[in-house]
DNA sequence: GCTAGCACCCAAAACGGTTTGTAAAAAACG
DNA sequence: CGTTTTTTACAAACCGTTTTGGGTGCTAGC
């Protein structure tokens, strides 16, 4: 009988050579008894399992990847994500809660997630180009993560499309038309004649389809466009100018509803306007397209849509996943649909 | 409809062998070309640049990771992020921070950051075990995560010690003592003589410690402890019952100053107090030790402390740099100091 | 007794790079 | 002109797995 002595382990981590040394057999075979691949005994792979607890055996990942240049991990390209100074004011609601859900479903899947600021930047880590597929959430016009991922052959969509190229990649077309209606009709309902819209200023896709269906909106309705965009990064500051413009001596026609595309553009605006004296909801009915947490809980709490963060990053990971692995898109290729929180800003009692 | 044909056939992706071969070189010339490794004339490492940009090559990253075995890769485990249900009501504001700095620290040293809920977990993937090492943000107690990264020998550092096992590992200390004691002194400062506590229900560092801190505190000043906890995850909700634990017929001395370990339960009391006729800060003086966004924005907006989790990042992913890279540690193991944000909710007129 | 079939295991070839050691050609030297 | 040195490029080994394609010995069938 053969006895195999405890390895001395060489310096680093134990390897499959470790394991197969140690328990007398060849590194195929412990790679085939670990993953139940091959033909072993079983008295053999019992062995073999137990050797591998013992000298505490973890197979590389790296290694592994080299074989299927597959990792299990996914990327989140957040774009509007460029620095720490404009992380916090956009939409913290929505990315974090997009970020987070997105971590949870690729767990569900068997893969990680990396959150990545911009690949194609220069002095951007290897890793930052290592993963299985990306998500690249609200791109920019000719957004270069695209066309680099692209040129790669590196799997990948988008969450609403890049402003130049739609079509052309994976996407999962938002639904911002049909939700700035929800909207628009909602504040009609509520009692609203006169509807303004409050934009943002970065080139994106939320933004212009937004306003184009809004201006279809009014022509189909016969009134005309009263437009304003502020940059988004400013956002609850812009609330003096805001009522500056639409209230303001210059301004023409006073709106009776406005609908602000982002929660804290409304929230400033809600905030200016009680200033100001203008009383919301009953001289102004207001909505917001993305909610952020000031529009719950400020006073008049604000109506917002809720675009569901969860629900499209549990959709874009699916799709990513099916992209990485190969495998034909099942998922429709769209967002889910939108809900409106109807809140105290277009409530008149 | 959608075209996804042109990314799908990623079988071609161009090799190192690939270049060599439309260059005229071997591979190893290849590699010292691209890295200005090796000695290779000026003339052959410009036209292999150039073959490669017109082939468009790009080295794998798990290849040469295979090489170091590592892969530029960082891993950041918020513990208390279990489940999308826990993920938003436990102080937003701070884990978001400290995500998103934490991603940006590392891409400025050339790492990834990955966002892993837990590894230790059944069917976790492999990528959640590839990271050159970890950040593991508030451990729960004996926790398993520290158990698995500790015997596989992966490098980790955790802000705040686990409970059961302080000082055993790599870990930025936290501060909770010196922060109890800094936001006690200020409503002793603002004006308040009979200090509460209010703490929350999980088994963590930060609520123990403060806890003890506070007491001694208490028995330095020669006053006697008052204190209540209630469970984070119910957030703002806890209002009403906290009021009632304090001000309530049954309850005993009415305190004249409350510090609540987290914001968003010092947002409910801030309302509570009002509904039920407690004038923050005039009768009441309130502070936070986690700021949250409502307490920025309430009326009258709550004096918090700022645990900076920024500097927390910057701190931590240095450290795990060092690990990685199995440098020296020259970063001092402790979290930035806590700054107090002063609000109204402390401020007597 | 010979062969086909089977169960079990292993050597070698990938995977895609980097690193090491060495050979060939060119240049410098005596 | 022979010898040494320098320059330049390459072949081979290696990183730690998985996969491929045998090979061995035993059993069953004829």
């Amino acid at each position: 009988m053969t006895r195999y002595s405890d390895q001395v382990q060489s310096s680093g981590r134990p390897t499959i050579k470790d394991v197969a040394k140690a328990a007398g057999v060849s590194p195929t075979t412990v790679s085939h008894a670990l993953n139940g691949k091959g033909v072993v005994r079983q008295e053999t792979a019992d062995r073999i399992a137990l050797v591998a607890a013992q000298i505490g055996y973890r197979p590389s990942p790296i290694a592994q990847g080299l074989q299927s240049s597959r990792l299990g991990l996914l990327a989140l390209v957040i774009r509007p994500l460029r620095s720490l100074d404009t992380f916090l004011p956009e939409g913290v609601d929505y990315f974090l809660r997009m970020a987070g859900a997105a971590s949870l479903a690729a767990m569900e899947r068997g893969y990680s997630m990396m959150l990545v600021d911009d690949p194609t930047r220069p002095g951007a880590p290897v890793s930052a180009t290592a993963a299985d597929a990306y998500i690249v959430s609200e791109p920019f016009e000719n957004d270069p993560v695209l066309t680099m991922l692209s040129e790669r052959h590196i799997p990948f969509v988008s969450v609403g499309s890049d402003p130049a190229r739609p079509g052309r990649f994976v996407e999962l077309a938002t639904r911002d038309w049909e939700e700035t209606v929800l909207a628009l009709d909602h504040l009609v309902d509520a009692g609203a004649e006169r509807i303004a819209l409050l934009t943002g200023t970065d080139e994106n896709a939320w933004n212009r389809e937004s306003e184009a269906a809004y201006r279809s909106w009014c022509e189909h309705r016969g009134q005309v466009p009263d437009i304003a965009a502020f940059p988004e990064a400013e956002g609850e500051q812009i609330g003096p100018a805001a009522i500056e413009r639409f209230f303001g001596a210059a301004s023409g026609t006073r709106p009776d509803g406005l609908f602000c595309l982002t929660g804290r553009h409304a929230a400033g605006l809600n905030a200016a306007a009680r200033e100001h004296g203008i009383r919301v909801p009953d001289d102004l009915l207001l909505a917001a397209g993305s909610g952020a947490l000031q529009n719950r809980i400020s006073r008049p709490s604000v109506t917002t849509l809720d675009l569901h963060p969860e629900g499209i990053a549990a959709r874009a990971v699916e799709v990513a996943v099916q992209l990485a692995e190969g495998i034909p898109l099942t998922v429709p290729l769209e967002v889910p649909r939108a809900t409106l929180d109807v809140r105290e800003s277009t409530i008149r009692k």
